[in-house]
DNA sequence: CAGTATCCAGGAAGATACTG
DNA sequence: CAGTATCTTCCTGGATACTG
């Protein structure tokens, strides 16, 4: 619990193109994990996101506020962003999203290269 | 199986806003839908996405075909539409989304216009 | 019937630079 | 530290009209 978020916490192919499932806009689904182990401040969440812009994630934290699932805290030096419990109840289809990528990986990457082989000239 | 598809199937704001969670595209979720109960044609699908215009129609379906969730059938006089085994698997995922924004949906109303309550003047 | 072809408006999102 | 401000590009998706 509260270990410190890590650059490489997501795969460079996340989220991918390769899955249907998508939770809120581009970097969403990603905040969401971040903040799965408790508040996490902004420049916290800069990490693991890499490279987000300051913009970009601003914007994406304004989103799910207004949704209600992830709650801001300004503190004295620092703002802390939560998942309010319907951001927690959130994680249940998002894990079941999660699951399903995982277990259909090889079809998703099998259809995805099927499709592009067809505009492939030559061997 | 294989009733006719209404243009009632679906909500007026389906997909709505209001859940974050999104399958595919602005269309995908429903047509996966609409193939639930066996293939479908291109005019079929037509009448319970009420608005869609045959180019995003097209454009969604060649979409899950890439993605291998949808296969495309061209008969004599007709083309079919079915998801495949993986579309089917997808609808596991998808009725755990539908199934969570309608648990929440009076706390996603709830914080959406608490959201633009805060911009509204005078009583 | 099952699409294509064009055109166009709005939103998503990155690059870059600046601020209380 | 936690953002804003601008600018720009790409993508989504609708309107409308046409076709093998």
């Amino acid at each position: 619990m509260r270990t410190p978020l890590t650059a490489d916490m997501f795969d460079e192919l996340c989220p991918t193109p390769l899955s249907p499932i998508r939770v809120g806009d581009k970097w969403a689904g990603m905040i969401i994990r971040c903040l799965e182990d408790g508040p996490r401040r902004f420049s916290e969440l800069r990490v693991p996101l890499r490279d987000i812009t300051p913009k970009s994630l601003t914007h994406s934290l304004r989103a799910l506020e207004q949704r209600g699932l992830v709650s801001r805290n300004e503190q004295p030096r620092s703002v802390e962003y939560a998942l309010t419990p319907l951001g927690r109840s959130l994680l249940e289809p998002l894990n079941a999203a999660c699951a399903w990528a995982e277990e259909h990986w090889d079809e998703l990457v099998d259809a995805h290269e099927a499709a592009y082989q067809e505009t492939r000239h030559t061997a």
